[in-house]
DNA sequence: TTGAAAGCGATACCAG
DNA sequence: CTGGTATCGCTTTCAA
């Protein structure tokens, strides 16, 4: 493997050249730069990091903590994943993936031995413990969430609120008056992750702003969860014409359920969903939905975790407003 | 951040001496040991990552190369992912996560710059251009697939064709003599990938090792997808009893045509899936699959990858057997 | 616009 | 069982 020096004899340069003709640092003429490069591609000459590491103590490394429960989505969690690595990519980084469960013990050691410049946090809890420890590192990071106090630390998420408001002022728009919401399932709301707390509050608001009538209910996972929780809705608000679906496993059976009822969407109910893209247009109806911008929010976590390393932009919260995609789920009140 | 030295002088001992007693590669007595453990735990000292590879040349980092492409089963690369993590730690690694797309630029990218000990590559294709990059290496590298010509480097995965033949076998067991084979979408046999081919190999030697009437055939995504293997099925070998899937998006749909068209399973028509555990069991029938151990080749890939720096084991092919699990969806020939 | 040289913080060899 | 120290490869300040 050559080294800097190598590449600096065959240049016939100054090993400080070579390094500022790589990090551009300052002026090097046309002439240098050139054979410098030439030298550098002709040597097959890589930085090593570790060393570049103890030098200039900045690693190029994000570390990326991504959780690994089942009860989460796996596909959004990898969607968050692809948009993170590719966005670091764009600033020459590479990312460590770290697993929640290593817990607060995780966090501490990549950034005590410096193996990160920055870290991006996903999954975060509404009081959760790795908070505090963030907080005592000596690099910056980013929640991807939106925890009750965020002490100082970047976060990015969905406009969760945002995003009930704009589902129900949709279906209002269609003439909708008695709406239900099908939550996710209790683990959901119990475990400490806000977001759902967030959607239903925003729902409960704007039910209020827009005169409307409704009711919400969480949904147990499978088919009995479904028909429970439709049972639950005729019995508390009959005459439901339109459904809000926060919950993403319970949209195959609860399709499934409406047409062994024989209720047609749209026809007999409308439906809005909430959900990434591709399950709202893999399902035998296309759903209207409010999109999960995961690509979006993983790429502008990076995006604030490079400005934080670069000193630019202090600390504070992102909620990405909601976009509604219309498709086939939602009509006109029949 | 405290260092090294600060330890030392804390503790009143040597430089070396804290090194060694980190890396416990020479004696140290039990008394020395204590106190600087004492020194180590008071000051917070983590060691520098950089210093750390500059000095040893091992990072304790190891390269994941995964897929992104959606057309792969993305809660199955979950899998991998977490187990190789998992694993990885077991043996004091990080993992640093590459996408595929980066393709040999960033394998050489991480161990050019020796960012890391080793390499693992998912989703290998049968004639990959990483290969010949990776042998290149001076890093050791672990494929979790099966190339036509893995070059000495060392592969993980299920034995796909034993999987085959094990499907048939318990069909053949259950008193079946006409199997058809749903197999994968067209695009992935096209594609590199080797896992169907070696599939369908097994399934085909198997039969005629059985004296079975089989027939095989793609199944396009979707509802329409299935719907035509179904009929090319019923053209090509009426009267077929069961049938092996391997294709996890086809499961959902053809239960549902196969309930639309009133055949129940295993009463008319008996089921062996090739997929993961947990989709196996999601199912309306609980459906007798034979399982794609992602949690077991992903932790196998790490060892080999450990064997491989300790110098251990000679780089080679290791093919898990089969595991076929007996749910629902099997039945004697009726 | 370029060069020389002092660290960065560990490891591991040479001594004792 | 323990110490001293050269060394790893690069960044960056100081000088020219």
């Amino acid at each position: 493997m050559p080294t800097i020096s190598d590449v600096a004899r065959a240049a016939g340069v100054s090993m400080s050249t070579v390094s500022y003709v790589l990090s551009g640092r300052r002026p090097i003429s046309a002439e240098t730069s050139a054979r410098v490069r030439a030298a550098i591609a002709e040597l097959g000459y890589h930085p090593h990091a570790g060393a570049r590491a103890l030098a200039s103590s900045r690693t190029s490394v994000l570390a990326l903590v991504v959780p690994l429960r089942a009860d989460v989505n796996v596909p959004v969690i990898m969607q968050f994943v692809t948009a993170v690595v590719t966005a670091a990519r764009r600033y020459h980084h590479d990312v460590l993936l770290l697993t929640k469960d290593e817990g607060t013990a995780g966090l501490e050691r990549v950034a005590g031995a410096t193996m990160v410049d920055a870290l991006i946090v996903m999954d975060v809890e509404g009081d959760d413990v790795r908070i505090p420890a963030l907080g005592r590192l000596k690099q910056p990071s980013v929640l991807i969430g939106l925890p009750d106090d965020p002490a100082g630390i970047a976060c990015v998420d969905l406009d969760f609120a945002a995003t009930a408001r704009e589902c129900l002022a949709h279906l209002a728009g269609h003439g909708h008056h008695r709406v239900a919401l099908v939550g996710p399932s209790p683990s959901v709301y119990e475990r400490g992750t806000t977001y759902a707390q967030r959607f239903l509050d925003g729902f409960t608001d704007a039910s209020a702003e827009l005169g409307l009538e409704t009711v919400a209910h969480s949904c147990e996972p499978g088919a009995d969860g479904v028909r429970d929780c439709l049972a639950w809705i005729d019995s508390e608000l009959p005459g439901t014409t339109a459904l809000v679906v926060h919950n993403e496993d319970a949209l195959v059976p609860l399709l499934d359920e409406l047409r062994a009822r024989g209720r047609s969407v749209p026809g007999d109910l409308s439906i809005v969903a909430v959900c990434p893209r591709d399950v709202a247009t893999s399902l035998p109806v296309k759903l209207t939905s409010a999109d999960i911008p995961a690509h979006d929010v993983g790429t502008l976590a990076v995006e604030t975790a490079m400005a934080l390393l670069e000193g630019r932009k202090a600390p504070g919260t992102r909620l990405l407003p909601p976009t509604i995609i219309e498709r086939d789920s939602c009509g006109p009140l029949s």
